[in-house]
DNA sequence: TCAATTAAGTTTATCGATAACCCCAATCTA
DNA sequence: TAGATTGGGGTTATCGATAAACTTAATTGA
């Protein structure tokens, strides 16, 4: 590879001075800097940022550590995220931990010793406390995405999960519905937890006793539990309605739902949390969309913010409203 | 942060000792070793990359770059690619085109100044000749995934896109179609020419000729072309089947068939590439099945083969089948 | 028993780039 | 016209880790 000393050599300069030409810094004439900028196009030269970053002490590179990269919010999430690194002169490495304990160590480990400058961290779970204390210790400036950490305070952006959840629940009982059922991620996550509180929020504001034989509980990324949905039609009160946690609950629990025979939303109405991106033929759903993309874009603002020092010390923390859309998979009870 | 020379003097040793710890090699006794390791642990010393980089000349980095992060065909080659490089012991740097030639460059400005050790490239056109050339000019191992780029010899992951495609036509033609459309990509990009090689070749094994009118170009990321799908409708004799060049296209053509009032599959069947991932709720869509996972896993293996010199000089080039899976958006077309 | 090994470390140079400081001649200033 | 300034650049040390060569003391072998 071509290095600064070569294109010195050739110049007939010393490397500072080609140094000084790369970074526009320090005092070159014109002419000189032009001579050595030609040289360096025709010799291909291109900085090499480990040699850069280890004096420097900033690799300008910052992690993104997604629970499922499969899931359209996290890849819309990732793009927000890729655009305002790169508007803001940062590189992006991505990282998949397959909402995985074991897997977000792994990558933890990588970001320490690849030195990036921050990193924004969607928890696989409340148990992620120890990765972020590891962040902490090494005094890596981090940004917590979508999902809240309890004991780690810090700058994070989440949507308004209760809200939201209080919203679609809502939207369901103005259509009659009293039996409603809450299919949710594991409560282990924050988000998880907030659209149960919200969920009992609607059920409380319109004097719906809660029953614990309709909630359920599985995870974000399949719906799990074909049993206990079996057990709760079998119900002498069944429900009329499920509230599934996230996109990929309701599709899952929605393949289980026409397994059984169960029509959709005649004979059950279902809504969820977050879109389906562009892969969806029919828009179907009624949901909470959240702003995906913001929840990336804003992130690596409020993440750059810290790095730089260019904000308060208290922690900020942006809340992203979501959007009640009504489609076509949620409609009044059936008759009795 | 903490690095081996205050290990090392924390330890009575000189850092070459603590290097020696770290990587198993030269000869240190099993005593110095342990303390060594415990001093380690106790100040949460973790080895600096770039350091190493440096001096080793090799990253254990990868890139990745793909042309559409939203798409499931990507992202589950992604997440094949980031298993085997985890596997290997590289890391995987993203990135993501957006079908762009301009995001594209800049991406191969920044593989070039990260110095990794490969690139996993899935080429957003034939136009990406160039980046190829930069690649190969900084002597850094690259496979094409996917998509090949002609006039470029290398090691490809890619799929039988001509194959498949003749399977999925004849299976149109089975059914009793004989006006079979084609909505296919751009014909800059070498999958979109393979498949629509093989439409050709399946209207010639079946003594169809090829019409022009029922042909349609439009890109990968969405179906664009409204306008000529609606004349081609109202053509004296419309086809009665479409053979959508991906996934993407297809749901973009069944949205556009829905608005125009037109009932898949009864008034018209639809085929396409590439599965949609977990987010359907019904899997619906006749298609030519590839292995995206595989895509990734294989690329990767191919790229540190190249990468340790394990592998014969000539270019390695893998195809992978693809498998027809017939569903409900094909079937035979309306009587007359 | 004495040279030859070996075990266990240490010293020095290096990877590529940059910060901080130094140097010299030309120009300016009072 | 002597001293100060400045334009244009060079020297040296450093970032953190490792390879290669070098020391020493202990052990081995014939």
């Amino acid at each position: 590879m071509v290095t600064i000393y070569d294109i010195a050599k050739q110049a007939n300069v010393s490397a500072m001075t080609v140094s000084k030409v790369i970074n526009n810094t320090g005092k070159i004439s014109e002419k000189t800097r032009s001579r050595i900028k030609k040289i360096m196009e025709e010799m291909n030269y291109v900085p090499n940022s480990m040699a850069r970053s280890l004096v420097l002490q900033e690799t300008k590179m910052l992690s993104l550590l997604i629970p499922d990269i499969t899931n359209p919010f996290f890849t819309t999430l990732a793009r927000g995220a890729e655009d305002a690194a790169m508007r803001l002169g940062y590189k992006l490495l991505f990282g998949n931990s397959d909402e995985s304990l074991t897997k977000e160590k792994e990558y933890v480990d990588m970001i320490l010793s690849t030195r990036v400058d921050g990193v924004l961290f969607s928890a696989a779970s409340d148990l992620s406390g120890p990765h972020l204390q590891t962040l902490r210790l090494h005094r890596i400036p981090f940004v917590l995405l979508d999902r809240a950490v309890p004991g780690h305070e810090c700058d994070t952006v989440t949507g308004d999960s209760r809200e939201g959840a209080r919203k679609l629940v809502e939207h369901l009982i103005s259509l009659g519905h009293r039996r409603i059922a809450l299919v949710n991620g594991s409560l282990a996550v924050s988000t998880a937890r907030d659209r149960l509180a919200g969920y009992n929020d609607a059920l409380k504001l319109n004097d719906i006793a809660v029953d614990d034989t309709l909630l359920l509980e599985s995870n974000y990324k399949h719906f799990e539990d074909g049993p206990l949905l079996r057990s709760m039609l079998e119900l002498p009160d069944p429900p009329t309605a499920v509230f599934a946690g996230n996109n990929f609950l309701a599709v899952g629990l929605i393949r289980k739902l026409l397994e059984l025979g169960v029509r959709v939303p005649e004979q059950m109405s279902v809504v969820c949390f977050d879109d389906l991106g562009a892969s969806v033929i029919d828009p179907f759903f009624t949901v909470a969309s959240q702003p995906a993309y913001q929840f990336g874009a804003m992130g690596i603002q409020l993440l750059v913010d810290r790095i730089k020092g260019a904000t308060t010390p208290e922690w900020k923390k942006i809340v992203l409203p979501s959007e009640l859309v009504v489609r076509s998979s949620s409609a009044p009870p059936p008759a009795e």
